[in-house]
Formats: C-alpha cells, structure tokens, sequence
DNA sequence: ATGGTTTTTACTGCGTC
DNA sequence: GACGCGGTAAAAACCAT
C-alpha cells in the first residue's frame, strides 16, 4: 500500500493582484514564484529576483482523499485552480500559439528553451518538494519530542545528504526522517529511546531501527552507543528530582561503567535504575512505578540494574 | 534459521500505612 | 486492603552467527 496516494497541495493565489507582473530586470520575462524555495524567479534567464519570500504552504499533509478533507481550513484547492497557476506548467510541445498559428523562428527557440527549464526545474522540484516534506516531518517530530534547535539543524542535514545520495528510492520520506532525528539526538548527546522516536513517528519500530541503521552506515556517521549518563537530566527533571539526586545517578553510572557492569545492558534501563536509586540515597520520594513511567522501562528490569548498580558501590564512601 | 542474552509480562509473597 | 517492593518463571525481543 505505498502508492502515492498521498495528495499535496498548494495555494494557488499568487502574491499580491494582477496589477503587480513582474517582469525581468534583466530580461524583461515574466517571473514565476517558486515557493518551495521561498525565491521569485525569472522563468527566462533564470535571475532570482526576490529571496526569502513566505512560504504559503500548508502545514499539513494529508495521505489520503478524506484526510484531505478534514485537514484542509481554508478554500477548495482544486486541480482546476491549481493548473493553470502554481508549479505545474506544461509547455505543449507544438510550436503553435493559443490561437493555433505556427511560430516564428525566434518564438520558437525561445519556446524551446522554457520547456527544457521547466523540465528542469519540475525535477529541481520533485526533490526539493521531498525534502520539504521531509524537514517538515522532522521538525514535527522534533518538536515533539522536545529536541533543540541544532539537533533539527543536524537532522536535516543528515537527511539532505541521505537524499543526494540517493537513499531515498526504495525506503519511506517518513522512515528515513524518522532516522536521521533519532541518529541526530544521540550525536548532540540528547538521545531518545528508540520507543520515544517511534512514539512520534509515522512508522513502524522496527522499520525505524532498520533504516537507521542503514543510513548510518552508508553516510558512514560517527554515532557512538548512547551514554546512559545522557538520560538522567530528561528523567530527574521529569521526576522533580534535586540537583543532588541527579548528581548521585550520575556517579552511580560512573562507578558502573568502571567496573564494567553496564555492557550489553540498556542504556535507558541503567539510566533509569541510576536516577531511582539516587533517588533513594537523597531520601526523595519517587517509586519504580513512575520511573518506569517517564524511563518507558520494566520495573523488573529497573530493579535489577540497581541492585547492580549499589552493588559496584559497595566498597566506596557514601556521603 | 539458531542459540544466547536481555527485557518484558504476569504472578506471588511480604511489610507498611 | 491498597501500595510499594522484591523475586521468579516463562515469553518475547534482540543480536550475532
């Protein structure tokens, strides 16, 4: 069921009325708005006249026909609005005019060469129109899961190589954005658990785990395992834990991985059992139920790891 | 596919408020 | 009696082979 069903559209209002044709300063042709790059540009010469224009797009994306529906606030955009205005121009390849009569030779070479920049800017298009899409789902998701600013920066970047590099065919916009946010929180040391990423994302878990997978290998990232230590400040703050609390967890985990109790074991279970049990050394109240809560970890598992966890303490000054 | 390891699920018993 | 906690056994998930 991967058809693309999924239906974009687009406003169709030009910017401001008739009275404003633009013209060319360069060339006196008439320019067209292409607003997937926020840019006006003459359709002759290629001149951008006008940067960063707004983006008029709608927020939404809708994978179905009654989706469309529900999602869409504003006017009917319609395909008959849609084609003679908005991105999808087709250039007859007659050299005939409205009326029916052949061209002159000037006309027609210039015709000849708008139909090969439409050609080229459609495919342009189809590739930045993915990566639209794209960024918008990782900002989405992002936002969602509560990641920074530069960790969006460092996803989207990621997905624009994955993108040129031509890993897209064959594998979902959503999986592989889904991939590269979860490869950019553990970079920027703000991981989130491969169930937290899922939670947001469109796709399926293991799909998710399996493109990651792939990405990170064919762009070659630099992703060391997640540091356990690096969860703790998200769950403490979640629990309402102390500084101090949040300090002792950290040392838990430290002395863990000294004595080499930690390999092969979950980072996010270790993080969690660390963050109860310097809850319990700091005599704040918290249970393993609502560690598990915020940590999405087993109780079981918790109680485990922090009995291992206090174990490699024994031995060493508890202040 | 297989086997070994870790995590989860489900259930039970114990002490305390 | 409900709640938090601990333990266990079996199932499921995961990973390397």
């Amino acid at each position: 069921m991967s058809e693309k069903t999924h239906t974009r559209t687009r406003p169709t209002e030009r910017e401001s009325g008739p009275s404003e044709a633009l013209r060319c300063p360069e060339c006196g042709g008439h320019v067209i708005a292409d607003e997937g790059r926020g840019e006006t540009v003459c359709a002759d010469c290629g001149l951008v006249v006008e940067e960063d224009s707004v983006d008029r797009g709608p927020e939404w994306r809708a994978f179905n026909a009654s989706e469309k529906d529900q999602k869409s606030r504003v006017g009917a955009p319609t395909t008959n609005t849609m084609h003679d205005k908005g991105l999808s121009t087709n250039i007859d390849w007659r050299n005939k005019d409205a009326y029916g009569n052949s061209l002159g030779s000037r006309q027609r070479q210039k015709m000849q060469r708008l139909r090969k920049w439409n050609e080229r800017f459609r495919t342009r298009d189809s590739k930045e129109r993915n990566l639209k899409q794209a960024l918008g789902e990782i900002d989405r998701m992002a936002s969602a899961l509560g990641l920074p600013e530069n960790v969006r920066e460092t996803a989207s970047v990621i997905y624009r190589r994955a993108l040129n590099d031509g890993l897209l065919p064959g594998r979902s916009i959503e999986g592989v954005a889904t991939a590269c946010v979860y490869a950019a929180a553990r970079m920027a040391g703000v991981p989130r658990s491969l169930d937290e990423i899922t939670d947001v994302s469109r796709v399926e878990k293991s799909e998710v785990a399996r493109t990651y997978r792939y990405v990170v290998r064919e762009l070659s990232l630099e992703v060391q395992p997640a540091d356990p230590e690096q969860y703790v400040p998200r769950f403490a703050s979640s629990l309402g834990l102390s500084d101090e609390a949040e300090h002792r967890a950290r040392q838990l985990l430290r002395n863990a991985k000294q004595k080499g109790v930690h390999s092969g074991k979950s980072p996010v279970g270790l993080a969690a059992a660390a963050v109860y049990a310097a809850a319990l050394l700091t005599n704040e109240k918290t249970t393993q139920a609502a560690v598990s809560e915020v940590a999405d970890i087993s109780e079981v598992t918790i109680r485990n790891r922090y009995h291992e966890l206090l174990e490699a303490e024994e031995g060493l000054g508890v202040a």
